[in-house]
DNA sequence: ATGATGCACACT
DNA sequence: GTGTGCATCATG
């Protein structure tokens, strides 16, 4: 009897597929013809014996001969799904993403699957969001005309590009219903923290069972539901994170990007993709429209508009009203201590009429930064640009992309002082520093240390949000709380710390950050105040969000892009080498540059070999290389070659294309 | 990725 | 002699 055989795939970095028999059970039954038996047998999952162990495996391929080579052919232990999970189209897309972002096949089949990665899971949790925009209402004439536009014939990918509070959200929402009207189907992506109760009711009340939500809470067998939904084509509108991006709708019409500029579309794990850029090919491979929306677009996205590839779109009205909170910008210069005395007196008078504060401090454990006191320069590498960082070991400030360094400064070059060193502090330290100064506030503090304990978040905002707090104190996280409508005041406490990160990306993630806090404060009053305290008042990021003079920020921004080398004027490729001994990490680092270099073509250049920002992460040490050119076809194919080549004892290689952060 | 295997050095 | 630790290898 003629055997017809199985291709698995593995959720394995191994780029070659495996031979299998079909279990037995199926094998049993005759095949008619190996066309017969693809249909049945391709976009399955199934267990497989492989090595010493149990494997998932993904049938990507079938043949009724079996491969060269001396071994012998096993067989799969049992499938996991009775039909297949995935298509010829999800197959494509697996293996583009793969070449595209230098990961496996498999791991990329896994990523795109339901059940085939654990998801990381962020806490989400209930806060009031955009509940205006939600409630259906008629439209404005700018979302009318936008909503025109979004739904007419120019192919373009479109931009929301709207005030916070201009309605986005029902404009998207519209869009969906006028595609689903159409019987075709959408994919709603959402941030995964705004991933909110309002939302989601909103949009079960207007589309009841067609929608499915791929909500990273929900089981690996509640989702596997949701995604047969999408599959079978009982549900037209996939709302999730990123990787609903992935969701299974045959006749896809329309994809949407809510908050484009958020990090959290970019994947931390192999392969690491970009949703918005998954979505481009998507939307390009079937037709679909494209509409992505924020305040603050990314820098990328806005060259796009400016190019006139992507379509702009602008709200300018807020929906609800409602004035922008008056926004005060702090010298911190030549000043000690944390909290100035225009913050301390905005706090006093918050209280004084019975309103709540939020304190804002950025990222943990980078939150110091080299600089001088006085006037507030800082050192940057030249050919960069970007944040020099001092090293202990070498004792000199070193660039985190190209490797260069140099002494660290005793006098500073622009004014002479000698108050040259670090600054910066934790949310311990003012904390410290506000019951000092507040002792009858009550305060709670929201970092990731305070939040370790499932559901400690929801219940710090829980108090806040019913008043029993007084002053919340915290990173990011704290964020959706600016919200709350008891809330009149929101101070930046060293916007410094965001802008001195060694990433040239730092300046727009600041710039980002002041637009959207000056967006969301005072939502619902007119007495909202933003006190924002910099050691650089005059920087662009600041000066320009805090008088919301957004498009000369995007200008000057790509502007300095362009001088810089830096994307969108570029693409970047990043290549961290870890191991365990820093030589062996550093050497490797330095192999693979000058292999790269012997493979590159002209046009495109290695930064470093430079110890990563974050050098030694769970004992490994860390060495990067920064591959820039004009076109990622540049760089793609030397390190594909590269990838190819045999690793080194205990040296890991990751590859991250795009990289959104260099950290 | 990860379990199996083979070789290095240690120790009763 | 055998025991523990890590680099190296193969996975159908």
């Amino acid at each position: 009897m003629n055997d017809y055989f199985l291709q698995l795939l593995f959720n394995l970095p191994l780029d070659d597929s495996f031979t299998y028999l079909p279990p037995l059970d199926e094998a049993q039954e005759e095949p008619p013809s190996l066309e017969a038996f693809a249909a049945r047998w391709r976009g399955r999952r199934v267990i497989a014996p492989f090595g010493r162990r149990s494997v998932t495996g993904f049938v990507v391929d079938v043949s009724d001969h079996p491969p060269k080579g001396d071994f012998t052919i096993r067989r799969v232990t049992r499938c996991i799904d009775d039909e297949p999970l995935f298509g010829d189209q999800e197959l494509e897309l697996a293996s583009w993403m793969a070449s595209m972002y230098l990961a496996s096949t498999g791991e990329a089949l896994a990523a795109m699957l339901p059940g085939g990665r654990r998801e990381s899971s962020v806490p989400s949790f209930s806060v009031e969001e955009e509940i205006a925009a939600i409630k259906p209402h008629s439209l404005s004439s700018q979302q009318s005309s936008a909503l025109e536009a979004i739904l007419g014939n120019d192919q373009r990918a479109k931009y929301l590009y709207g005030v916070t509070g201009s309605g986005k959200t029902e404009v998207f929402l519209r869009a969906a219903e006028a595609t689903i009207a159409a019987g075709k189907g959408v994919i709603y992506l959402v941030p995964e923290i705004s991933l909110t109760h309002q939302l989601v009711d909103a949009i079960r009340g207007r589309f009841t069972d067609q929608v499915a939500l791929l909500h990273s809470a929900l089981t690996p067998s509640q989702r596997l539901a949701e995604w047969k939904k999408l599959r079978g084509g009982q549900a037209l509108l996939a709302v999730g994170a990123r990787s609903a991006v992935f969701a299974p709708i045959k006749k896809l019409g329309m994809i949407i990007i809510d908050e484009e500029h958020e990090a959290s579309y970019k994947s931390g794990t192999s392969p690491r993709y970009h949703a918005r850029q998954v979505a481009m090919r998507r939307a390009a491979l079937s037709g679909a429209r494209l509409v992505m929306g924020s305040a603050t677009p990314s820098v990328e996205a806005y060259a796009f508009m400016e190019e006139g590839s992507i379509q702009r779109l602008s709200l300018t009205e807020r929906i609800a009203g409602g004035v922008l909170p008056s926004v005060e910008v702090v010298d911190m210069r030549g000043k000690n201590g944390t909290l100035s005395d225009e913050l301390i007196a905005r706090m006093r008078s918050a209280k004084e009429a019975g309103r709540q504060s939020i304190l804002f401090l950025n990222r943990r454990g980078f939150s110091y930064f080299f600089h001088c006191r006085s006037c507030g320069y800082q050192m940057t590498c030249k050919r960069c640009s970007v944040a020099l960082t001092f090293h202990k070991s070498s004792g000199r400030m070193v660039c985190h992309y190209c490797g260069w360094s140099r002494p660290p400064l005793e006098v500073c070059p622009e004014c002479g002082s000698l108050d040259v060193g670090y600054s910066g502090f934790g949310t311990e330290k003012i904390e410290e520093d506000v019951r000092n100064h507040f002792p009858d506030f009550r305060l709670e503090r929201a970092d990731t240390d305070a939040v370790k304990k499932k559901g400690s978040l929801k219940r710090i905002l829980d108090h806040f949000k019913k008043g029993q707090t007084d002053v919340l104190l915290g990173t990011q996280m704290v964020a959706k709380g600016l919200n709350f409508p008891g809330v009149s005041l929101v101070g930046i406490v060293q916007a410094d710390s965001s802008l001195h990160l060694p990433d040239f990306r730092s300046r727009e993630r600041t710039f980002a950050l002041i637009t959207q806090v000056a967006g969301r404060a005072g939502r619902y009053d007119s007495d909202g105040r933003v006190v924002i305290q910099t050691f650089t008042p005059e920087d662009p990021a600041i000066a320009l969000a805090s008088e919301g003079r957004v498009e000369e920020f995007y200008r000057q921004e790509l502007e300095s892009r362009r001088a810089l080398g830096f994307p969108p004027a570029s693409r970047l490729l990043r290549l961290v080498f870890r191991s365990r001994d820093a030589k062996e990490a550093e050497a490797a680092c330095e192999r693979a540059a000058s292999f790269l270099r012997s493979q590159l073509p002209r046009g495109s250049e290695i930064l470093g070999p430079a110890e990563c920002p974050i050098a030694i992460i769970a004992k490994n040490y860390r060495f990067q290389l920064i591959l820039r050119a004009r076109k990622l076809s540049m760089l793609l194919p030397a390190v594909t070659g590269y990838r190819r080549q045999k690793r080194g004892k205990g040296l890991y290689v990751e590859y991250d294309v795009d990289p959104v952060s260099l950290l």
